[in-house]
DNA sequence: TTATTGCAGATAAAATTTATCCGTGATAAG
DNA sequence: CTTATCACGGATAAATTTTATCTGCAATAA
């Protein structure tokens, strides 16, 4: 029951890519050293947001990654599915269909049991909670939050890798 | 991102043991039996379960687990906490105090950022849906759906190995 | 053509999960 | 009081997953 920290370093790319102007990208390379996490790590990440769409890859020189969708588009969820993977969390072993006392075949067997059935209900809410954020949405709020001094630190770094 | 099924088994276990007569009790090892799981490694599931004060040990000959609380007072998320650990699912590395574009020791990080709020956030909502499932609850629906014969052959199996 | 970049697959290292074992203390039954 | 049964903590071992790196290949801008 713990998220990867690589989803962090995802859920990051994204909102740096979703904040750069149309049409520019920023390489693996880049990304990594931006938030002074290991290379080669990142890019696998970076290659499963590309595989789920999340985000579109340019190769060649001064090729690289950007937003394949409009940030509003792009919900927390959909990168923490596509780091994590999409399965549920609790993964039901049919465990009252073995023991001692388990029927063979029976009907009611069908009915998906309550305890199942609360444990994906509250993976439900858990899902459209983080539906609810947007990259739109974090943006803004950098924009605001934001100490002007590290946006300026940030757009300088930026400029200097990009055309 | 993935919940252990250990997690499963001491949900059965408890669910098993709300549905107890008060003061009857069942061993590890039948417990075990019960559900068709390796015995050794469930004990340790209940002896995490009884370090949380969900459920109560007696020890020697005819010992074994109850329930330490009443089964409306238990609830699925205690025993997710209890087995998994309370931690949050999302742990921050604070990556944003990183790299060259970070500033140091700015007060525009004291604030947590969107980001780990909204992971936050999400995981309230799957904790508190998963807290409106009680034990009580599960055993009135296993009841009333659940097959008589089976029932049946489960009742007479506890009653073999309890007074 | 050359240098740069993403990508898939293989591989290696590290950490975690899963599972078992043993010695100790508690206690009910004989 | 003795004995057998059971929970418990700690140590340990096996298996699996996560984390991280490397290599060769395709794409492409200059
Ligand atoms: S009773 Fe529910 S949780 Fe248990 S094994 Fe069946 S479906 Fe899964
Ligand atoms: S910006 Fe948010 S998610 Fe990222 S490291 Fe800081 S607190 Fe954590």
């Amino acid at each position: 029951m713990k998220i990867s920290n690589t989803v962090e370093w995802a859920i990051h790319c994204c909102t740096l890519l979703a904040g750069l102007p149309k049409g520019v990208n920023l390489s693996a390379k880049d990304l990594a050293e931006y938030h002074g996490v290991p290379h080669p790590y990142l890019a696998k990440a970076l290659q499963t947001l590309s595989n789920d769409g999340i985000v579109k890859t340019i190769s060649g020189p001064k090729g690289g990654y950007q937003l394949a969708k409009e940030p509003n588009n792009v919900s927390l969820l959909d990168i923490v599915l596509s780091i994590e993977g999409s399965d549920s969390c609790f993964e039901c072993e049919e465990i009252r269909q073995q023991g001692p006392t388990a029927l063979k075949r029976s009907a009611s067997y069908k009915r998906p049991c309550l305890i199942a059935a609360a444990m994906w209900k509250a993976e439900n809410v858990w899902r459209s909670e983080l539906d609810k954020t947007k990259l739109s949405h974090l943006i803004e709020q950098v924009i605001i939050e934001a100490d002007p001094r590290q946006m300026k630190k940030s757009q300088d770094w930026i400029e200097k890798r990009t055309p």
